[in-house]
DNA sequence: GTCTACACGTGAATC
DNA sequence: TGATTCACGTGTAGA
């Protein structure tokens, strides 16, 4: 251990560290020729040792080297790309892309739900409207990965839960797509007219939405077809 | 140096280093009476900067583990951040979040193009379209922080360049404001039937650009207007 | 057994 | 000067 670290330092060459030790070695011992023989075939083994240890270690510190190399080349990608490259610091930088991230992913997620093209992300959201008589909407907007089964799923689904679609406007591009729904229940189970109005429209909205991340994550599971006719896109309304 | 290395490691304490200082100097030295005196004072100098240096080491090693601690926390909330998490390793990390923020940079800039609504980042694309009687249009939009002068600015722009405004949405929101202009030249300018047709509206292009350009700079130089009513939003068309 | 990735303490530089 | 940041080589634990 001691000698592993007379050579830690920076630009101390083997021959250097070797010369040391027989200086120390050949000190303490006798100088008979014996002792000197045995210290001398002793000493080669060391070198041997020696040797080996310090081409481990040095290409143990190379690699470690290239690992630092590959993370700081990633760090300066990652400068060069922020707007703002006020602080050089290390962390704040980390600190500035995360915040960079966010406010981009707020941004997307935004403007990606007033829009009527799909995105590479999936998403799903689903929130009361009112309509222009004044009645309750439901408006769901779903996108992700197309597959030819999704449509009838989703349909199915809506059946299940006696849900009505006024309108629905589904949009492809790229082999994903993206369904705007506008959707109410029976008459009878919504646009009641009694106090307790927020707490069902509530229920039914996170039961929709469950049941349609129920048949987007059907979809994701849905590896096996290859999805044949990309790069085409189509817009159909339905009303 | 020699010492410094000695308590390097990662648990020997105060104490247990001494004891190996004053053992090796005792050996080597005399061990008469005032020899010893004197190298017990030495020693107690010794241990006094000892203890320092110690104390500065110890410091020192705990502000880099704080340091540490901070990047590792960053990175820890990048990777919860990321949507695939599959890679564990730092770099690979990084590599992801780079390929992240290049892809939501991409899709917020496609985007926010074809949207109406201003965003934080300026923008200014200039580019040539076709009305629906054919014509050549030059649609051109820009979006930077809104100010009283700015408005003028481009029409005297517009009016240097001999350009027409066929039509202008003007949206403003948050203090910021996105203009999308249709643009169009004197007849005799623009709309010519011979074969340099591409050439002068590339030409034109450019030097929209760069006129529009020069307007939004102008505007972010201009910090001494506190931009008093913000927060309040105006959607204008005019035709 | 080699390879890889990480945390650690330290020397040096900058402020 | 002390505080802070970085690069370095090393110990070590999983594949």
């Amino acid at each position: 251990m001691f000698n592993r670290r007379s050579f830690a330092s920076y630009d101390t060459s083997s021959t250097d560290h070797l010369r040391f030790i027989s200086d120390t070695v050949l000190g303490q011992m006798g100088s008979g020729p014996f002792g000197l023989q045995a210290e001398l075939s002793k000493l080669t083994a060391q070198e041997i040792m020696d040797a080996k240890a310090l081409a481990a270690s040095k290409s143990h510190s190379e690699a470690e080297r290239r690992r630092r190399e590959r993370i700081n080349n990633h760090l300066a990608k990652l400068r060069s790309l922020l707007p703002s490259t006020t602080k050089t610091d290390k962390a704040s930088l980390l600190a500035e892309v995360i915040q960079h991230l966010k406010e981009l992913k707020r941004q997307t997620s935004i403007i990606a739900e007033s829009s009527a093209i799909p995105t590479e992300s999936d998403e799903l959201t689903v929130d009361n409207e009112e309509d222009e008589d004044g009645r309750f909407v439901i408006k769901a907007s779903l996108c992700c990965e197309d597959r030819t089964d999704l449509l009838p799923d989703l349909i199915k689904t809506l059946k299940a839960m006696r849900l009505k679609t006024l309108k629905a406007e589904i949009t492809t591009l790229g082999g994903r797509v993206k369904n705007v729904l506008f959707i109410t229940g029976d008459d009878q189970e919504l646009n009641r007219d009694d106090d307790e109005q927020q707490q069902p429209h509530e229920y039914f909205v996170s039961s929709i939405q469950e049941a349609f991340r129920a048949v987007m994550e059907k979809s994701n599971g849905d590896e096996s077809s290859p999805g044949s006719v990309k790069r085409q896109r189509t817009n159909i309304n339905i009303i």
